[in-house]
DNA sequence: GTTAGCACATGACCCT
DNA sequence: AGGGTCATGTGCTAAC
């Protein structure tokens, strides 16, 4: 009702402070319309979730929050935008939908779909150790079930939105917020993404988190839920949307710029914007505008695309973990960090660090971008050394094997490999990997309730049957098989789509 | 010298855009102090040269600029702040050094040592695939000397930074360049950044680029140089300077601003600030002029950061690399991209995008953010898979060739194995990647010149010798070995250094 | 014209 | 206060 301010179709803010803002605000308003109330059940899901849940808390996903909609002090040229601004990206239609988050991941156009990972990804670090240690390929099996709360290194909050601690600080920001987050109570939880994976659905997911604690990173998902979840918005125009609450009612005129004021807007471009009653002059006044709201409009989807994308990253590495019992691992890898010294990593000075003080850290466990990113700097080095050694360690037991194989004249056929000796690893094609995880997804839907056990296990964790089927399946479309460089990851997307990503 | 306005601690912008409006501007100032002129030299070195001269163009390492500082039409608050703002991060004497890139890498505080990759990790991709064609071990010796364009799919200019094909479009790069960059002609080439890694140093380095064109992912260093450049600036405070040219004189009481008010500033931080000649009702202004822009300050390095990693980033992935036969791989990929939907895989639908349309996306190579993070998701999805699939089938043949040693009774001494059979390979801990990878670096630098064979060859490409050194070797400092989870890279850096890596 | 990219400055907020 | 992070809006620039 109340004329929101902005829709700031950038959802949610980054990290937990916003959340914070924004569950203070509700929280102080009371969220009078009531939120599920079933935080952990959400939060419980996905493998990640976890690390949502340190980000900021569980909420989220509904509340998009406008920061400035309700800006403390407009100083500067804030205040004058504000009225103007409002609706940017979203047509006003999908409001209704509380299009939130889906999880945003489809970055791309409408599509809406795909992005999620698959638990076989996300198991990958524990596979990795876990492989020869014995579980290997029941990992996935494992996972599944177990208490989410256990599993998280404890941070409570995490499944609880609500009551987030975080000092409120702002004024109150009740009357501002319901009308934003989702007025209608169904909202509540957050229908889940777009598509494909819901498995934050019931709470199945958790479970598997737990089991293996930090080891899933593949599961990425979730974080999006709270953290970043922006929203891609993107061409469709119909993403965006998200809080509906924002409100509207505001002022009509800003609206339609985003939709598209000149092109293919779609629907609410043509809006109702300068013919009404404008000075000549306003005319040209009123061009500017448009083409300014326009502007941020695209620089916001931009921004929460590059946010999504991030947070997205977070998401896949495994770094970002509960982290209950501090002071284990860490030690050296603390303040180093990617561009650190290479001292770093063998002087174990800043151990201290780890547990930062006070409780503070703790529970503000959620990374910033800057740390993300660094993270995944590290991560994706780690990896490829990782993906080297095995590569070397596979040539090298293939060699001899078949080395023991033509000493001792036992077929080869006697070993029931999956693959014949000699054949390589490849490194699958970006499509390959995302139809299987989608395939995973898919499956883990259908046997979600079913129980725990038989969902990801047979077939569920996808990786437990070794490469021979997964790989074959896929190879179908891409059309280079085994050796060639493309297959490599290289070749995969080379040169286009500069452009056309986003 | 001059008092330069704003150094803008984050150099050069992201992308040529930026530049272009440096330079632009600077034409059109016409840029009396003249710049160095010696452009091409800059660029051409490093790795990613080849990029980074897609991204932009080839000068920029000097320039910096600061964007703001004359811009074009200050409009709102700009216009005012422009004045202000000036100095902001860095401190005029630094200036001189022609503090510009070191290629930022240190992202941490002081150090700025570290980062860079080795080749080893570069590689990978390559040596995945091929590993099993045949070179396997020597894959490090085939990419390094190999022609690039063979086995890249071909983009030409990669090596070369110089002639930078992107459409000039602006008026002359050259008048530009000179004064900004670095006044002194020495420091053309930029000195080399703070600490270890210089590769951009003289041009040796660009050689080795050269030849492993896109396949040295793992080099870093270099794409920073000009795209993001940024700086760390960070705590020591000495970086950001750059781009002299901006101009000067006007406001004294700015500078000071942003080598820390407050704190620890270091050298400027009282500078000559407040106290002068200023009225009572200033002081206040005064005070908040200052907050602003040490915050301004701040926040530069906090975004310069972010895009200095995201660069980074950008260098570990496959896929960036000159593209110049467009046609050939790309297919599938293409728009899909992360978010996209499954079925975009399959569908060679948009494989006209991939080398789009005319020259301009030849030349504009240059990936933005949202393609880098969009990649950099896909990439690790893509290698965690990867990585699983090769921990699978390492499992089966440790299995089976334990199975058969069993069977026929050969001792396993035999195999001459590395490693000894059931022993698992780890991911290695973020330390001993990046030790290995200074290892390679420092080694590749030794042999430098003597030619491309022995170079990176014989250890060189690390990897080569299986996994076995470089194993053993690391694993010293983590502590924990083969089985456990921390090596996981899961456990590595747990929950530390949330607020102490930037 | 439109859409997009980037850097920037700024205000809000957080944590010392 | 001071440093930090974030989101936002803005101007400038290039590509369609």
């Amino acid at each position: 009702m109340i004329p929101i301010q902005r829709p700031s179709s950038s959802p949610q803010n980054f990290n937990s402070r916003a959340q914070q803002q924004q569950q203070q605000q509700l929280h102080h308003q009371q969220t009078p319309p009531a939120r599920d109330t079933h935080p952990a059940m959400i939060i419980s899901h996905q493998p990640f979730d976890a690390i949502s849940g340190y980000y900021g808390g569980s909420q989220q996903q509904q509340q998009q929050q406008q920061h400035h909609g309700r800006l403390a002090n407009p100083t500067s040229y804030h205040s004058h935008q504000l009225h103007k601004q409002q609706i940017h990206t979203i047509d006003p239609q999908l409001l209704g939908v509380s299009p939130q988050q889906h999880h945003q991941y489809s970055s791309q156009p409408q599509q809406t779909i795909v992005k999620q990972e698959d638990p076989t990804v996300g198991a990958l670090g524990d596979a990795l150790n876990e492989a020869y240690l014995n579980i290997d390929y029941d990992i996935g099996a494992g996972l599944e079930m177990g208490d989410p709360s256990a599993i998280m290194h404890g941070h409570p909050h995490a499944g609880a939105p609500q009551h987030h601690p975080h000092h409120p600080h702002h004024p109150d920001p009740a009357s501002i917020v319901s009308p934003m987050s989702n007025s209608p109570p169904d909202d509540l939880d957050f229908i889940p993404r777009s598509s494909t994976f819901s498995n934050h659905g019931s709470g199945s997911l958790s479970n598997s988190m737990h089991s293996t604690p930090y080891g899933t990173p593949g599961m990425q998902m979730p974080a999006h839920g709270f953290y970043s979840v922006s929203m891609p918005v993107h061409a469709t125009n119909g993403f965006g949307v998200m809080d509906q609450s924002k409100m509207m009612g505001s002022q009509p005129s800003s609206y339609s710029a985003y939709g598209g004021p000149g092109g293919p807007g779609g629907a609410g471009s043509g809006g109702d914007l300068d013919d009404p009653n404008l000075k000549p002059m306003d005319v040209i006044t009123e061009k500017r505008r448009r083409r300014r709201e326009s502007h941020n409009a695209v620089e916001r989807r931009r921004r929460d695309n590059i946010n999504e994308k991030i947070q997205e990253l977070a998401t896949l590495l495994p770094d970002f973990l509960p982290t209950d019992d501090p002071a284990a691992s860490t030690t050296n890898s603390t303040t180093g960090g990617t561009s650190t010294t290479p001292t770093a990593g063998t002087t174990p000075t800043s151990s201290s660090q780890a547990a930062p003080s006070s409780s503070a850290s703790l529970l503000a466990n959620r990374p910033n971008k800057g740390v993300i990113l660094r993270r995944s700097v590290d991560y994706i080095r780690q990896i490829q050394h990782f993906a080297m050694l095995l590569v070397d360690r596979h040539h090298e037991l293939d060699t001899a094997l078949r080395a023991v194989l033509d000493r001792t004249g036992i077929p080869e056929q006697e070993l029931g490999l999956s693959q014949p000796l000699g054949t390589s690893v490849e490194m699958p094609n970006l499509a390959q990997v995302q139809q299987m995880q989608l395939q995973m997804q898919q499956m883990q839907l259908q046997q979600q309730h079913p129980g725990q056990q038989m969902g990801q296990h047979g077939q569920g964790h996808g990786h437990g049957q070794s490469q021979g089927q997964q790989q074959q399946q896929q190879q179908g479309q891409p059309t280079q098989q085994h050796f060639d460089l493309a297959d490599l990851g290289l070749a995969d997307h080379p040169l286009d789509e500069y452009e056309n990503d986003m």
